[in-house]
DNA sequence: TTTTGTCAACGGGCAATCCCGTAGATCCTC
DNA sequence: GAGGATCTACGGGATTGCCCGTTGACAAAA
């Protein structure tokens, strides 16, 4: 139901939990790869916990975190932010600035395209 | 050279020089809609201008501002984050999402596809 | 000349973000 | 037990974003 907005740090930690499942502090802080005392990380987890965005379990002496927020979800709101924003709300321009000055390999591609092929088949019906 | 990244507000303001081409503080403010004291237009066009993202020309006793970024390269950059943040790197995947949960027209789909048709024939070559 | 209106500049205030040091609890080892 | 390691909780400091009121410059109208 919240719409989930993050700051910088909190994607960053996001990232970390969306990526490797589940993370205590400590794990959280070494895949950061961040210079960053141990402290912050826990600060960062747990503004995120008060807004909902993550949870924590009990695990032995120290709190194992998890996302409750798919990243397609967070992804799929700053998209409407960009779309919006910056390219007039056209997805197809959105597109060409995605695959324009970015490598993205033919096999990419191609499942796009099929992607595209199939909404438009199911449309024509 | 520089790397464009906008705070809220400031995205808002550039998003009205993208679709007017330019504007004075009053007509930024007038364009904005929101209930903003002049000066705080005034502090957010400065603030850009000072990041090299948007600079001005005196026009009367006024300044006429203009940005000195194109939306596309902000929005590029902005979706190189998402991609690489929320969707692990996957052009795809955030094509997915793109075209779910939202309403695309069907011309604008043809047009997608048409888009990745044309550079999959290019590699191709 | 006086008044009025519009403009940029300047400074201050408030809240959020970000970061860390210290304290207190708990467990493990000796 | 005592000492060390590891964890969360708590509070404070620095920075930044954000917003506005006031001031002084300037010109046009009265």
């Amino acid at each position: 139901m919240p719409a989930p907005r993050f700051t910088e740090r909190e994607i960053d930690v996001m990232q970390v939990l969306w990526q490797t499942g589940s993370a205590t502090v400590a794990e959280a802080r070494e895949a950061l790869g961040l210079d960053l005392a141990y402290t912050t990380v826990l600060w960062a987890l747990q503004t995120l916990e008060e807004k909902g965005h993550v949870r924590h379990e009990q695990e032995g002496r120290a709190y194992r975190y998890y996302a409750t927020v798919a990243p397609e979800a967070a992804g799929g709101r700053a998209l409407d932010r960009i779309l919006d924003k910056a390219f007039h709300g056209s997805a197809s321009v959105l597109l060409a600035q995605l695959v324009s000055e970015r490598d993205v390999s033919t096999e990419e591609l191609e499942a796009m395209r099929d992607l595209l092929d199939k909404r438009l088949a199911e449309r024509k019906k």
